[in-house]
Parts: C-alpha cells; structure tokens; sequence
DNA sequence: CTGTGACTTTAAGTCCGTG
DNA sequence: ACACGGACTTAAAGTCACA
C-alpha cells in the first residue's frame, strides 16, 4: 500500500499534534528547517538514519510514526 | 530506543519466514543483492524508497516490518 | 512560519569480484 | 547461499536566498 507516501504527512501530524513549529521539530533533529518542509511534503527521498532522528526528535518512534501513515492512507485511499 | 538498529533484523526475519534467498529477495524488490545483504547486517543506510520496494517484495509493508523491529528490540535490549 | 529552486558535498546504490 | 571489498555512478544530505 506504499506507507512511503504518508510518511512525511505522518511526521505533520505528529510535529502538530506536538505543536511545534517546523523550525522547532528541525532544531531538535539537528536538520536544516528546509529539509523537514520537504519530507513533510514528500518532496525529499530521507534515509534510515534521518527518519530516525526525526522520529526521536518527535518523542516517538518509527513504528508509531508507520502506524499514524496506515491511518492516514486508509482515510486518502477510500 | 533506535529502532533504525533493528530494522535490517526484521527484514531478515521476514524473509526467511517466506524461505527467501537475499538473491530471490533482491530480485523481487530490483535492488542489488549486496545491498540486502548490507541491509539485513545493519552495515547500509537504506532510503524510504528502497525499505518501500523491500517491503513491498516481502509481501508486507513498513509499519509490519518496523513491529517486527520493535519486537526484535525488546528482546535484545533486556 | 513555510514552500521552492538551485546548488555543492557526501553517501546511497550498482557492478565487478573474492573466500 | 552469504559476507565482504573496491571502484564506480547516481541520488540524498545539507545549505541558502527568496517568495
């Protein structure tokens, strides 16, 4: 089903639900701010090691953050 | 709790569940097979797109593997 | 506060081989 | 059937100015 394509809408949620600021969630991560725009967008490819410090930096991890891209893509792909 | 670390471990586990080669599981998923194995060892950093098209080929997809991950994790992290 | 294009540096991913 | 290495090509990491 492709949870690759909600991965970035998955960190949205859960940078929002946290409400922080893009600026803030890639302080945290120790990533540039532009770079978490374009993984939240689905326009940047991340690896492993960046996913993980994005999750970390959420207070969270991977599986959850694949857990929140199953809900998401079971509501988009009616 | 790092679950990136163990992410090569599921994948493993996963494939010889199926009774897959690296070889038959490379060709699946149109990846290099010293790239699985480097994966499955934990020596590569993988992009989103390929642990996708690694899952996809495992017949599963990213928040089982990263379960299986975690699962893995809790028992090597006593 | 966020999206985007353009860019340089670094590492992903491939292809040849070995034991 | 797998671990591992060297050399190579391609794409991601990482950064910036501007809208």
């Amino acid at each position: 089903m492709n949870l690759a394509h909600f991965f970035g809408p998955a960190v949205r949620k859960h940078r929002e639900s946290l409400r922080l600021s893009q600026e803030e969630l890639a302080d945290r991560a120790g990533i540039d701010r532009t770079y978490i725009s374009g993984v939240e967008r689905g326009a940047r490819n991340p690896t492993l090691e960046v996913m993980q410090r994005i999750a970390n930096a959420l207070g969270s991890d991977l599986d959850v953050i694949f857990s929140t891209a199953r809900e998401i893509g079971a509501i988009k792909d009616n």
